[in-house]
DNA sequence: GCCTTTGCACTACGCTCGTATGGCAAAGCG
DNA sequence: CGCTTTGCCATACGAGCGTAGTGCAAAGGC
């Protein structure tokens, strides 16, 4: 017998290799079975279209990107600070490495055909609210004690500002991203704004 | 005789419009000629190859860009101050109308090409560069007051902070931009957090 | 008024794409 | 052992692509 899941996830990977390498558009059916070594004709054999291959492909891509972060968080040396693990999403989220490179052009491929795909828009729409609700919640519990603040503003207000600040960093980091991806910024100017934005987060936020 | 950048001006807006609407991959020459109502023959004859077609319209992309930003430079209400141009530098860089959500998926398209077509980069990234110095020069106006602080720090360190902060803003502007495409910020919400971030960087710029 | 240049249309070639289909060896099972 | 299922390969088809080439009508200069 065959693992059927880990020939998809074979195809998976070969998938990303060349959509990193060359764009999405780059991706046929023959391209991503000879980039995993196989015939055409086993690639179709595991996924009927290409849009069955598509769907499977950035499933795990999701799952990849979160185990991501996971690494990222359990390696923040202990003990660890809200503030610490708040950075380590973050920074998870940059490409810095070239397996980082490669999960962030995959990412943005997914976001092009989001883009005139409501069914891929949902699943990337979802996978952001998710990790929207994380940061949040992490700002959350990085609040520093702020005193009368909690006084002057309801519960309700305190969320919200939450949220907006967590949206302000994954727009950032996102905008970070790409110019990395260009080139046009360097790793320690991207790290630099990063860390400059979630100092000024702590110290206004609300 | 015809009016030959006329007719490459009308070639450029029909391929844009299709790149908006379904993606740069959908751009076929035989699409474009299409769209602008014209035979195949006809694109074909005004540019040789599709390359020569990308990079023409790019360029005229650019222009259309300059001339949105001038346009909501102008519509700032007299007596102007730095921060409202500032204001309206950036959101002149937001997909809030069909016209702007078309140039910013425009845009898009073409920073997927420039990441894998160097001469692409290139003309990408001197645009952004333009971007970033012409809104570090405005936050350098827009500098408050700020008494010791210019002898605390030199003039090199403050052109470091203006530029730092510029490169902020424009990438989170590029994270609003696509979050404000695919529907998961509201125009409200984005210009909310803007206008958030602007005041921050109005207060601990340095 | 001819004749060259200009502006444009049409067709064809070679290629790659997604997908459908048929066959074939090995494995599993009664 | 025989038979069915599984896993895989090879080929073919129709469509769309970029591009090359040819032809033809109108315009412009002499």
């Amino acid at each position: 017998m065959v693992d059927h899941e880990e020939r998809r996830r074979q195809i998976s990977q070969a998938l990303w290799r060349i959509a990193a390498e060359r764009g999405l558009e780059a991706v046929s059916m023959r391209e991503v079975a000879a980039a995993a070594g196989m015939s055409t004709g086993l690639v179709q054999h595991y996924f009927a279209t290409k849009d069955d291959m598509l769907l499977y492909a950035t499933g795990w891509l999701r799952e990849q990107l979160g185990e991501r972060i996971r690494r990222a968080v359990a390696a923040v040396p202990q003990p660890s600070t809200t503030a610490a693990l708040l950075r380590a999403v973050l920074t998870a989220l940059l490409p810095l490495d070239p397996d980082g490179r490669a999960e962030t052009l995959a990412g943005i491929a997914v976001f092009i055909r989001a883009l005139n795909d409501p069914a891929m828009a949902d699943r990337y729409s979802e996978g952001r609210a998710q990790l929207t609700a994380a940061v949040a919640d992490l700002l959350a519990k990085a609040d520093p004690a702020d005193g009368g603040r909690r006084a002057e503003h309801g519960d309700a207000q305190r969320a919200e500002g939450v949220e907006l600040a967590a949206e302000t960093l994954l727009a950032l980091v996102e905008g970070l991203a790409s110019a990395l991806l260009l080139g046009r910024l360097t790793t320690e100017r991207a790290l630099r704004i990063l860390d400059h934005q979630l100092a000024r987060t702590g110290a206004v936020q609300g």
